[in-house]
DNA sequence: GATAATTATATTGTGCACAATATAAACGAT
DNA sequence: ATCGTTTATATTGTGCACAATATAATTATC
C-alpha cells in the first residue's frame, strides 16, 4: 500500500479536474444560449417535465436552496422560467418553463454531443464509464451519511 | 442515437455530482484539519516538494490566480504556508510550507483511504477508473482549446 | 382547536472558480 | 539604453456550493 501518492494518482483530484474541464468546454456553447452550466442542468430537469418544485429540482441535482434560490431568481430575470407559489401549499414554489426556456431546448440539443465528440469514446464506453461513476457516487454518498471516519469529535460537537 | 437524454444519462452530470459528493465526504475530515478541499490539494502539491511558485501550483491543479491568490492568502493567515516574493525575479511569489503545514502531512495521511474504503472498489479498479477519467480530461481540455463548436461568434469576438 | 413538530423555501456568510483587466518586472531587439 | 512584448501575480466582479439559520406554512397530537 503506497503511503505517498502523487497528486495525479488521487481519484478525487481526477474527478474534480475532469468536472471543471467539462464545464469549461461547455462554457462557450452555453454562453451562446446565455446560461451557465448549473442553469443548463435545471433546464434539463424542466425539459423532462415542465414543472417542478424547488425541492424536486434540488433532489434531482443534489443542490440545496442556498444554491438554487438565487440561481432560479437569475433564471427568472432572464425570463427562462417562472416562479409561482402554490395556492394549496404556500411553502412550495413551483418552477415552470417560460417560452424562452422552451425555445432553448432546441438550441441546446447539440450540447451533449459536444462531450461525446471530444471524449474520443464510443457510446458503449461512455455508458460504461457513466455507470461506474454513478455507482461510485452512490457509495460515497452513503458513506458520507454514515460518517465513517468521524464519529468522535466532528459533527458530534453539536451535542 | 437518442435525442432526449435523461439527466442521469449525461456523463457531464455524473462527474459533476460525483465530484461534489467526494468533496462533501471529505469535508468533515478536512474540517478537523481546519482546511478546505482546494486547500488540501495545494498542500498535496507542496508535500511533494516543499516550494512552488503560484504559477507552478496553478499548472498542477489547473487553477488560475483569481482562485489561488485569495486561497493562498487564507492559508498564510492560518500559518500553513509562507508567501515570499523572489529577490531574483520580483514577479514570482514563492509558496513554501510553514511548520503547521508540514505537521498536517501526518494528520492527513488517512484521507486518501477514506475514498478507497467508501468507494467499495479494489485498488486495481480505482487505478483503472482513474486512468479513464484522466484520459477523458486530457481529451476534453484539448477539445476546449480547439474550440470545436464555437468558431463563429464566441471567443472570436475579441478580434 | 391550541401547540409542537415537521416541511419548504429563503437568507446570510464564507470560500471557491473563472473571466476580464491591471500592474509591474523581465526580456528582446534594435 | 529604450521601447515593445512577454510573463507572473493581483484585483474585481459574477455565479455557484454549502453550512447555518430564519421564517412561515402545514400537519400531527393531544
Amino acid at each position: 500500500m503506497k503511503e505517498y501518492l502523487n497528486l495525479q494518482d488521487h481519484l478525487c483530484f481526477s474527478i474534480y479536474a475532469c468536472s471543471r474541464a467539462i464545464s469549461r468546454m461547455y462554457r462557450p456553447l452555453l454562453n451562446k444560449l446565455g446560461i451557465t452550466y448549473p442553469q443548463y442542468l435545471v433546464l434539463l430537469v424542466l425539459w423532462e417535465k415542465g414543472e417542478r418544485s424547488i425541492k424536486e429540482i434540488g433532489e434531482r441535482l443534489d443542490l440545496d436552496s442556498g444554491t438554487l434560490t438565487p440561481l432560479l431568481k437569475r433564471m427568472e430575470e432572464k425570463q427562462l422560467i417562472q416562479r409561482t407559489r402554490l395556492k394549496t401549499d404556500e411553502r412550495v414554489v413551483k418552477i415552470s418553463l417560460a417560452p424562452k426556456g422552451e425555445v432553448l431546448h432546441e438550441e441546446a440539443a447539440c450540447i451533449p454531443s459536444a462531450l461525446v465528440e471530444s471524449s474520443g469514446m464510443n457510446i458503449e464506453e461512455i455508458v460504461e464509464l457513466n455507470e461506474k461513476i454513478k455507482a461510485l457516487t452512490k457509495r460515497v454518498l452513503s458513506a458520507e451519511s454514515h460518517n465513517y471516519f468521524t464519529k468522535q469529535d466532528d459533527d458530534s460537537i453539536i451535542e
